[in-house]
RNA sequence: CGGGGCGUGGCGCAACCUGGUAGCGCGCCUGCUUUGGGAGCAGGAGGCCGUGGGUUCAAAUCCCACCGCCCCGACCA
C-alpha cells in the first residue's frame, strides 16, 4: 500500500484525554478515534490489527473443532427472562423497546441465544460434543468506560460455548479451550498469566482467567514463584503468626475521642494495626415482596471482622453469604443495630447481627476493637471467649503474605483480563430446557462451558507490553504491516526508482509492505514509522550508492545493511507466517 | 451512582478572575527554497467560544439549568 493514498492520521501531540500508554499511542498512531465514552471507531491500521487478531483466534478455535457462527446482537427480552438475567443484568444491559413496545436488548454475552439454538436443534447424545463460537460485537452499559480500549461499552468478543453430555465431556471441552487460549495469546505475542478466577454472576464451578500483567490493568492477580496464581477476588494466602499478649484480662472499655480509623486507633493505642480487629457492617436487603403487603422488613445486618491491617474481599463475602445481594450498611442501620457510629463498631453487644470472622483472626486474643459506644473501644477482646461467629476466609490477600502452597511471599499485581473460561455446568441448559436423549433413551440436561476473549484487549495489552517513547512496537503476528519502505528523498531520481522497484518486488514476494511515498522529509517519515509500530523498516538513501538498503528491526533496534536483490527474502525471513 | 477536573478552528492550549468586535503553537491550502530524525520564508483557509435560559447598553468572560468528555471511588461477566 502506498502511504500517500492511505488514511493514517497520526498526531504529533498527545491527545489530552488519553492517560494510559495504549490509549495515547493508539490515538496518536491513527489506529482509533473516539465516538463517545467507551465507543471507538477502528481506522485502517486498527482494523488491520484487529483482523489479524481475529484470524489467529479463528485458526485456533477451528483447530479444536470449533464451528464459527454469527448470532444476532439484538435479543428479545423473553430469552433473558428465562434465565433471570433480564433483571439480574439490568444495570449493565442496554435495554430498549421496539415500535410495538416489545422489550429487546443488545447482547452483552450470548449464553441465552446459544442455549436457545441448542435446545431447538440438539436432540441426541450422538450430536455431542459441540463447540460453537462467534466473533461478535457486544454491548455493555459500563458504569465507567475507561482507558481507551480497556473498558468499552461496545467491543468485539470471541465467545464460544461447549455442549456436552456429562461433566467428563465438559472437562475435555474446557481443557481444549485452555490449550487453544494458550496458543492464541502466545501467537499474539503476549506474556500472560493464567489465574484461578471467581466465576461471579456467570455461575459455574471452575473458571480461569488469562491475564496480562500491566500497570494499566484494572484487575488484581496474586502470583507466587511456585506457580500459584489467582485473581485477587479468589486468592488465598497464609498469615504470618502474630504474638498476642497472654494476659487473661476481661474486655475493658476505654475512651478514644474522635478516633475513627484503624490508623488513628493504632497510633492512639500505641500498637500495630495487626493487633486491632476491624469491624465492617453490611446489609442484606430482604427479597422484594417478602414480609407481606405494606410490612417493612429491615435488612439483615452482617458484621465482618478482619485484622486491622487487612481488607474485606467482597467477592469472598458474596460467596460466604451464598450469593445473596448485599451492600455496605447505612449509618442509620448501623446506629440501630450497634448503638454507635461506624468507627466504634465491634462484635460485643451487637443485636440481631450475623457475625463473620476472617480466618486470620482464629486463635487470636487480647485484641482491640470497637465498643459499640461512640468514642470508645474495647481492649482484651478474645474471640470465642468473648463472642462467637462463623469463621471463613474473607480477607483480600496482600503482597508479602506467605503462599499456602510453598510459604514464599506472594505478589499482588495489576493485570488486564484478556480471556476467561468458565465451566457453566447445567445452569443455563436447565433454565431453558436444553436436553438430549442419552444412550439409554433418557432426557438429560446439557452440560455447558462458556469461553470469552476480548479482541480489543489483546491489542491494548500488546501495546502496553510493547512500546517505547517513540511509539508502538507491535508483535509481528498482529502488526498492521510487516515492513515499511522509507525512501529518504523522493526527489532523488535513483532513490525514487529503486524504491518503486523494491516496492513492486516486495509485493510480488508476498510481503505486507507499507510504502512511504509521501512527499515528506525523512524525519517525519522515520517518526511516523516508529509511532505506528511496523516491525521492520527499510531505508533507501545514503547507502544506495553501494547497492544497499538499511534494514531496522523496530523491536530490537538491530540494524543491518541488505543488498537490494536480497531484500524481499530478508523481509520474508523475519515476517510472521 | 458519589467526588474532582475540563469543554474556545482538525490537535494542544491562551483569553474568563477584572464583561467591550477571539489569539498562539502544531496541522491544513498555494508558491519559492530545502531534503537522513517532526525544515525556512511569503501568502491563505478555517471558530454556532458544548447547549438553553438569565443579568447587562454589551457575555467566551458573570448567574442558573442541562449535555458531553476525562480522572478517582463504588460497581463489574
Amino acid at each position: 500500500m502506498r502511504w500517500s493514498q492511505l488514511f493514517i492520521p497520526t498526531l504529533r501531540e498527545d491527545p489530552a484525554e488519553a492517560e494510559v500508554a495504549s490509549h495515547r499511542l493508539l490515538l496518536r498512531a491513527g489506529y482509533i478515534r473516539q465516538l463517545a465514552a467507551g465507543v471507538y471507531s477502528y481506522l485502517y491500521l486498527g482494523q488491520r490489527s484487529a483482523l489479524k487478531i481475529m484470524q489467529i483466534i479463528r485458526e485456533e478455535m477451528d483447530r479444536i473443532g470449533g464451528q464459527e457462527l454469527y448470532l444476532p446482537a439484538l435479543h428479545p427480552a423473553e430469552l433473558w427472562r428465562e434465565t433471570g438475567r433480564w433483571e439480574q443484568m439490568a444495570a449493565t444491559m442496554f435495554q430498549l423497546k421496539d415500535h410495538g413496545g416489545r422489550d429487546l436488548c443488545l447482547g452483552m454475552t450470548h449464553e441465552e441465544v446459544m442455549t436457545d439454538l441448542a435446545r431447538h436443534e440438539l436432540r441426541s447424545y450422538r450430536q455431542l460434543p459441540q463447540i460453537w463460537y462467534q466473533i461478535q460485537v457486544k454491548f455493555r452499559d459500563e458504569a465507567r468506560p475507561k482507558s481507551g480500549l480497556m473498558r468499552l461499552r461496545h467491543f468485539i468478543m470471541k465467545d464460544s460455548y461447549s455442549f456436552d453430555l456429562d461433566d467428563a465431556g465438559l472437562d475435555v471441552s474446557y481443557q481444549k479451550h485452555y490449550e487453544a487460549y494458550c496458543r492464541i495469546f502466545t501467537r499474539c505475542g503476549l506474556t500472560y498469566q493464567i489465574v484461578e478466577a471467581h466465576s461471579g454472576a456467570m455461575g459455574g464451578s471452575q473458571s480461569h482467567e488469562f491475564m496480562v500483567i500491566s500497570p494499566a490493568g484494572e484487575d488484581r492477580v496474586v502470583t507466587c514463584a511456585c506457580g500459584y496464581a489467582a485473581n485477587l477476588e479468589k486468592a488465598r494466602a497464609g498469615v504470618a503468626p502474630v504474638e498476642d499478649s497472654l494476659d487473661s484480662a476481661k474486655p475493658e472499655i476505654f475512651p478514644t475521642p474522635n478516633i475513627r480509623t484503624i490508623e488513628e486507633l493504632a497510633a492512639f493505642a500505641g500498637v500495630a494495626p495487626r493487633f486491632l480487629m476491624k469491624s465492617v457492617a453490611y446489609a442484606i436487603p430482604p427479597p422484594d415482596g417478602a414480609g407481606g403487603e405494606g410490612k417493612y422488613r429491615p435488612p439483615q445486618l452482617v458484621l465482618v471482622l478482619v485484622r486491622g491491617d487487612h481488607e474485606v474481599n467482597e467477592a469472598k463475602l458474596s460467596e460466604a453469604l451464598g450469593g445473596a445481594a448485599f451492600r455496605p450498611a447505612h449509618p442509620e442501620e448501623i446506629r440501630q443495630a450497634f448503638g454507635a457510629d461506624p468507627g466504634f463498631l465491634g462484635p460485643l453487644g451487637a443485636k440481631d447481627v450475623r457475625i463473620l470472622i476472617d480466618e486470620a483472626l482464629r486463635g487470636r486474643r487480647n485484641l482491640i476493637t470497637g465498643a459499640n459506644r461512640d468514642h470508645h473501644h474495647l481492649r482484651y477482646v478474645t474471640p470465642e471467649r468473648d463472642f462467637t461467629g462463623e469463621y471463613t476466609d474473607l480477607r483480600a490477600v496482600s503482597s508479602g503474605d506467605p503462599c499456602l502452597e510453598c510459604g514464599q511471599p506472594v505478589t499482588v499485581s495489576p493485570a488486564i483480563e484478556v480471556g476467561h473460561i468458565f465451566k457453566l455446568g447445567r445452569r443455563y441448559a436447565e433454565a431453558m430446557g436444553a436436553r438430549v436423549l442419552d444412550r439409554d433413551g433418557h432426557l438429560v440436561t446439557l452440560v455447558m462451558g462458556s469461553y470469552g476473549i476480548g479482541v480489543e484487549r489483546i491489542l491494548t495489552a500488546a501495546v502496553e507490553q510493547h512500546h517505547d517513547k517513540l511509539g508502538i512496537k507491535l508483535p509481528r503476528s498482529i502488526a498492521p504491516f510487516q515492513v515499511v519502505l522509507t525512501p529518504v528523498n523522493l526527489n532523488d531520481a535513483s532513490i525514487c526508482q529503486t524504491s518503486e522497484s523494491l516496492y513492486q518486488s516486495l509485493q510480488q514476494a508476498g510481503c505486507e509492505v507499507l510504502y512511504d511515498d509521501r512527499d515528506e522529509r525523512a524525519g517525519v517519515k522515520f517518526n511516523d514509522a516508529d509511532l505506528i509500530g511496523v516491525p521492520l523498516r527499510l531505508t533507501v538513501g545514503r547507502k544506495l550508492a553501494e547497492g544497499l538498503v538499511e534494514a531496522l528491526d523496530r523491536s530490537s533496534a538491530e540494524r543491518q545493511d541488505v543488498t537490494i536483490p536480497q531484500t524481499p527474502a530478508w523481509v520474508r525471513s523475519r515476517s510472521a507466517s
